[in-house]
DNA sequence: CCCATGACCACAA
DNA sequence: ATTGTGGCCATGG
């Protein structure tokens, strides 16, 4: 069972990894994104390394609706790739069109998915 | 409680 | 361009 191993309780009803997995799980297919990003997006620009942490939490908890192998680092690398069962990250995302080489993502910036084009934007401007 | 590590990022030299 | 250090938050020893 889940033991909300939510370590927020200061923030009260905010869930930072919730967020994360909630970001990371609107990401469309064929795209990817950068841990800072997400991180950023969630007002925690120094938390990247939090988004890595969540989604290391994510296998065991159930989480399989956040595609982790979508999210690299800021370069463009797998860098999570030595974290990924079988059949692999780089394969996961050439099974969705991204072609990879040298464990990077090929046209990365093109295929870079900005978490702030899901987030609620009221005006816009 | 203090220290070290981690799927990171940014800046300074 | 490359290397080194600091910062950030969480977890483990």
């Amino acid at each position: 069972m889940a033991k909300r191993s939510t370590p927020v309780e200061g923030l009260g009803e905010v869930d930072p990894y919730g967020a994360i997995y909630a970001l990371v799980r609107q990401i469309p297919r064929g795209r990817v994104t950068s841990y800072g990003a997400i991180a950023e997006a969630l007002g925690t620009r120094g938390g990247a390394r939090l988004v890595g942490w969540a989604l290391n939490a994510v296998p065991g908890s159930g989480l399989t609706d956040v595609p982790a192998h979508r999210v690299v680092n800021r370069d463009g690398l797998l860098s999570g790739r030595h974290h990924f069962a079988p059949p692999g990250m780089q394969a996961l995302l050439e099974a969705e069109g991204i072609r990879i080489e040298d464990d990077r993502v090929v046209d990365f910036e093109r295929l870079f998915w900005r978490p702030l084009d899901a987030l609620p934007r009221e005006g816009s401007f």
